[in-house]
DNA sequence: CCGTATCCGATGAGATACTG
DNA sequence: CAGTATCTCATCGGATACGG
């Protein structure tokens, strides 16, 4: 009855996506900027800080097509569309955070080891 | 003394910078897959399955620059070289393993999310 | 204000062939 | 067996210009 370790490439298939999916440049600095409350584009935009429109846009799309946010638009003059995070979005951000907060602890660490190496390469 | 969520721009670069790094295409299938103890190349070539040669040695490379494998040369004919994860490298399991189990757990709400989302685009 | 369209350079990743 | 070297193609992401 071993466990079989982890499920080979049965599941590790959709972790790794999932991973891809939120590793990508923007969407993690997108989903924790909208942590804080629903958003305008612009103010995401400026929020995030340095990323392009369209960036930020092909974000949001594929964002709100998982189903992590949710779009409202007022048809007012200007428009204007509100961003937020739904349920799944904000569960999301657990997990995420957890890996986060490692991340911060660890980063020295592999500075460290990075220096290491590549000095150690650095004879040839 | 709210704690501001997180960090704005300080730390989510660092944040995003780690889900790069493990949310590339093959990191988290070799990681995973050293999880069972340490291995040779071809014999994780093989467990990982559909990675290439060049992907493999590739990601390898950079798991060691930044101190998550060790790679040990045996200096035999033919020769044979063993790869084995630091703690380091277990370490970073741990959160990676806990998105994993999200994603598990939530890949059918994303999908549903999407058939949602893709079916009311459709009407175009 | 919000978003789309287009162009372009940089990187990612597979296939193949070759070396110690 | 383990790894390097090219070549090639697809995708990513920024800049810019335009539309509702």
């Amino acid at each position: 009855m071993k466990p079989r370790h982890l499920h080979h490439t049965e599941d590790c298939r959709a972790i790794s996506a999932i991973l891809q999916r939120v590793g990508d440049k923007w969407t993690v600095l997108v989903v924790a900027t909208l942590g804080n409350g629903p958003m305008r584009f612009n103010e995401l935009r400026h929020a995030v800080g340095g990323i392009s429109q369209k960036m930020l846009t092909t974000t949001l799309r594929s964002l709100e097509r998982d189903g992590f946010v949710t779009r409202t638009v007022f048809p007012t003059i200007p428009p204007r569309v509100d961003y937020e995070l739904t349920d799944l979005g904000r569960e999301l951000l657990v997990p995420v955070t957890a890996l986060s907060d490692w991340a911060r602890a660890n980063t020295g660490r592999i500075n460290s080891a990075r220096a290491q190496f590549d000095s150690s390469a650095a004879i040839s």
